[in-house]
DNA sequence: TTACATCTTGTTATATTATAACAATCTAAA
DNA sequence: TTTAGATTGTTATAATATAACAAGATGTAA
């Protein structure tokens, strides 16, 4: 069983579209991709879910499944590519991506009905922003 | 504030839908859903997902974010309609409702770095299924 | 170097999931 | 009974995602 983590060196593509979605403060879509690096070259839908699929892989990037939309890691890649956790505003629609020592340690310790552990996991929470709150 | 649960008598839609839903054994995606209740009358897209919209609303059935499909709630509904976990199998993508009243408190009383709390939450656990797991 | 496998790309077409807009009908409560 | 709101039926369209196939790049292994 391999431990080494291989690096990744992105492709052209895959780079393309990690800056682009690193680089914005809110989630992207993958359309709006689409549209935002068609003046580097890529053309087709195909080309951004290709990228996007091998970014989520390498952990690179989360899909936020409730809205479709993916944003970049910032809990140091790859380590928590199974294991996300994030906050989402249900009024500004702002995702955050949570790192907690106590939230992984619980639902990597979590045993179901059956005993069963799973490692990897998704979690959203829903609620309102610190500035939506005030309003 | 409203603390009095109403009684939602679901409409003939909705109930044809949630009756397919609830003898599924599996998730059922919409379009699914749309061709097995053609038969009813139910002729339209549009229709199916209305009626999924209200059903989830009211805690009737959830939907499996990362699998867009929707499942009968077997928690007593309405009650978990915004604080669900599920397991989902990565082979025969058997889901499974968790009802954990440990993990729900865990979940609930949970704080972020600014010491926000979440009271709608859905979590997707990854995982094999026993039978899965013999294999 | 050559040959081979594998990965990545480009491209067209198509499948799947979901919503917009509007008119008609039903339902509940004032 | 009137009226507001919810629900329905319908057509059209938007948004999200994958299939299939050919061509090019990359990296081993003889
Ligand atoms: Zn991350
Ligand atoms: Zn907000
Ligand atoms: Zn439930
Ligand atoms: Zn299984």
């Amino acid at each position: 069983m391999k431990t080494v983590h291989k690096e990744h060196t992105l492709t052209k593509n895959q780079q393309i579209i990690f800056d682009l979605i690193d680089k914005s403060p809110e989630p992207m879509k993958a359309y709006s991709i689409l549209f935002n690096v068609q003046k580097k070259g890529i053309k087709a839908p195909l080309q951004v879910y290709r990228a996007l699929d091998k970014l989520v892989e390498i952990g690179k990037i989360h899909k936020i499944e409730s809205r479709n939309a993916f944003i970049a890691c910032h809990n140091s890649s790859c380590q928590m590519a199974n294991a996300t956790a994030f906050s989402i505003c249900e009024i500004c629609e702002k995702v955050t991506e949570i790192s907690s020592a106590g939230l992984s340690k619980y639902l990597a310790n979590f045993k179901d009905k059956d005993g069963m552990k799973y490692s990897k996991y998704n979690l959203e929470f829903f609620g309102l922003c610190k500035k939506c709150k005030v309003k």
